[in-house]
DNA sequence: ATATTGTTCTAGCTCTACTAGAACAAGTTC
DNA sequence: GAACTTGTTCTAGTAGAGCTAGAACAATAT
């Protein structure tokens, strides 16, 4: 899997790096089961701490896509993998969107019940 | 125009307000050539710094969505009302994937209400 | 002319993100 | 069982963003 970090974003890089894997996932890039590098490992190949590594594997495991074990690393759930991760990604970026639009969740809401008819 | 602010947020105070003013535009309750409140009277009434909500209106300058001229104050742009189509082909774009998942609009706004948080 | 309103500058405070290093705990591997 | 791997927790320091505060200034409106 390539996780690739923009240093200059001002996203912040334990978010983009968890953006990353969920995207990966959603695009069949990784499968159920499957490891990712051990926080260590990815933070000496991205150039960034291990305790931003680790913020980011934790961020994923709240959201339910990974299983994070000692001696055994972050693994892929279920989840991660069945397509939803896709669709969350996607509803992250709608929320953003309406966000930067003044929207409340409601608003939002809104939008979706008229749509889904 | 009405202009709400919650202190307890993440989201950037100046980022807020500017958003207010975006929803509002896109909305269609502000029109082209209206005139803003002015820096000092909305930090007043918000409770913030001058600067803060200066910075709000500059960052809408620079999205071209105001005109800023001193003595004068920020007046909306022609831009500024057409903020809403990107969001609705997006809200499209996500109904279409949670259907083919076999959720129902329920399911939807549920994981709307938890990203939104 | 005078008042209004945005612009610019300096300054200080707080919080988040990131880094760093160390010790620890649970699991894997042999 | 012993050694190794890997996430967890703790303390601590640095840099930058965001917010506030106050003052002086410049362009525009009335």
């Amino acid at each position: 899997m390539l996780i690739r970090i923009d240093p200059s974003s001002s996203e912040p890089l334990f978010a983009q790096l968890a953006a990353a894997v969920r995207g990966a996932a959603a695009r069949g890039e990784l499968r159920a089961g499957e490891r990712l590098p051990g926080a260590r490992e990815l933070a000496d190949s991205l150039g960034v701490n291990l305790h931003t590594v680790l913020r980011g594997y934790q961020q994923l495991r709240d959201e339910g896509l990974v299983e994070l074990r000692r001696g055994r690393g972050a693994v892929l759930t279920e989840q991660a993998t069945n397509g939803l991760a896709g669709l969350r990604q996607a509803v992250a970026d709608v929320v953003t969107q309406a966000r930067r639009l003044g929207m409340t969740d409601n608003d939002l809401i809104d939008l979706i019940r008229t749509e889904f008819r």
